[in-house]
RNA sequence: GGCGGCAUAGCCAAGCGGUAAGGCAGAGGUCUGCAAAACCUCUAUUCCCCAGUUCAAGUCUGGGUGCCGCCUCCA
């Protein structure tokens, strides 16, 4: 089952071979710390996150880098505002992060490394980047000279000269050439600056990445990915940065795009201010519904959004919950019929992978799970399933739910309580005492738990 | 102006040369003390339009139309 990536590089699906068999380097691009993310921006964390499990599920081992932007003007400017350090916002911005990650099922990355704790290997790079004769300083700045590097453009299919026309010059920039871009600003009044061999300043925003995949990852990785809108001009400034180090081998092998969430046929975007940020949604919708929700569409499409499609996504992944509860419950149970009918796990297994396998195409790989859960609630239904296949099908169903990052298993804290109020209301109805019956499932229904009363016994289920 | 993407049922969304996945919503039925869930059946003779290639086209080619994105911070 080999896999396949669409490289934006050559614009095409591309068989995966990474550099050292068995062995994957992925840098996903991190946020910019300086408020909460927003829901779009969770959806390149989340299948940033995905594509890692998948990689490890496909039998490589990954190592996964994610990084933290905590020197940028946004940062500057809010700290400013509410009166704080940089250091501070960014501190407290990197918790909120994670925090807010967590509840989706993202899972820290191996290293998440952050600009602050860089700067020495940055000015290292940016040295070498002189030394070699691909950028130039001026007047405390330096820039890179993007004549010097061929292949410019490449990345983003543009050329040079159209790129010429709309770039922007700031006044009192001291660029060549107006597609060159910053390496190094020099430091202007009141803004956080390091020490440099051309004097105070800060890092310009493409070299951060450049210089963390050299020190962390060595200069090469397999898979480079982020939001699509970082394809020009930052992972183009930042290719050109990397190749200029490295010496014939690709600084990377597969560029990958997230596209973007869309919200009234337009991107969700922070400046455009029509976002949700993943916070405040996650108090109504539990972390996994965004989640799977995310993941209902491939990555390189545009997935709209609204808050109806998100109780969509809510009834949808409780079909797939309910039937992993059904399965748990039906465990204890004899199947009346002989269980002739035996599920094919293997065969799903294999079209699950495959799908997975094809640039990641989780849509598809969902769907293959409704196929199964369709196919055991039809076995339950005619009491042909129990059992050990029941603790299987169940097994099986929580596996490859983990493989994107979802737990389909139902909480069970409450399960003692529940069974002795249905127990009650089974006595009562013994009796036909409807009414004590029905008082006891209201009691549950107060409690988010629904009855079923099935023919093999009482069956319940989260609201 | 340059570059790129998308248009599939009420909604979301796979498929990308072999005769329309999946989810949500909706309708009818089975089951039930009543429910709920589940199950069964139905809901795109058709994939924006027009040409063309092919035995065969949402799927390839050419031309339209509409929408979106990047080219400025942005996941």
């Amino acid at each position: 089952m080999d896999l396949v990536i669409y490289n934006s590089l050559t614009r095409q699906k591309e068989a995966f071979v990474p550099r050292v068999p068995g062995k994957v380097s992925m840098y996903l691009c991190g946020p910019t710390v300086y408020n909460r993310f927003h829901i779009g921006n969770a959806r390149t964390f989340v299948v940033g996150d995905s594509m890692r499990r998948i990689l490890a599920y496909l039998g490589y081992e990954v190592l996964y880098v994610q990084n933290f932007t905590d020197v940028e003007d946004k940062i500057i400017k809010r700290a400013k505002a509410l009166g704080i350090t940089e250091s501070g916002l960014a501190e407290q911005e990197i918790a909120n992060y994670f925090a807010d990650a967590r509840r989706l099922g993202i899972s820290p990355a191996d290293v998440h490394p952050r600009v602050t704790e860089h700067i020495k290997d940055i000015v290292d790079y940016i040295e070498l980047l002189i030394a070699g004769g691909y950028a130039y300083q001026a007047q405390g700045d330096v820039y890179f000279a993007v004549e010097k590097y061929e292949e410019y453009g490449k990345l983003s299919n543009q050329k040079l000269d159209e790129l010429v026309v709309g770039s922007r010059v700031e006044p009192g920039d001291a660029k060549r050439f107006a597609a060159d871009f910053a390496l190094w600003k020099a430091a202007k009044p009141s803004e956080p600056s390091w020490e440099s061999p051309w004097g105070p300043g800060r890092p310009g925003w493409h070299i951060e990445c450049s210089a963390m995949v050299r020190s962390i990852l060595g200069g090469h990785i397999d898979i480079h990915a982020g939001g699509m809108d970082l394809l020009f001009p930052h992972h183009e400034n930042e290719r050109a940065q990397g190749e200029a180090l490295c010496e014939g081998e690709p600084y990377v092998k597969y560029w990958v795009h997230i596209a973007f969430l869309v919200i009234n046929n337009a991107k969700m975007s922070k400046s455009a201010g029509n976002f949700y940020t993943a916070a405040e949604l996650l108090e109504k919708y539990d972390g996994k519904v965004l989640r799977f929700f995310l993941q209902s569409a491939h990555y390189r499409s545009p997935l709209s959004f609204d808050m109806g499609l998100l109780d969509s996504a809510a009834s949808g992944l409780g079909r797939l919950e309910n039937a992993v509860l059904a399965l748990r419950q039906a465990k204890e149970f004899i199947p009346k019929e002989q269980a002739v009918l035996t599920l094919d796990f293997a065969g799903y297994e294999d079209k699950f992978r495959a799908a997975l396998a094809d640039d990641f195409n989780t849509a598809e790989a969902w769907a293959v799970l409704f196929d199964l859960v369709k196919e055991v609630n039809i076995a339950l239904a005619r009491q042909a399933f129990g059992g050990r296949d029941a603790a299987e099908a169940e097994a099986f169903l929580l596996r490859l739910g983990h493989v994107l990052g979802v737990d389909l298993a139902s909480a069970t804290f409450l399960e003692q309580h529940i069974d002795e109020l249905i127990a009650k209301r089974q006595s009562a109805r013994a009796n036909k005492d409807y009414q004590a019956a029905d008082r006891h499932r209201a009691e549950l229904l107060n409690m988010g738990i629904i009855l079923e009363d099935t023919p093999q016994g009482v069956r319940w289920k989260k609201q």
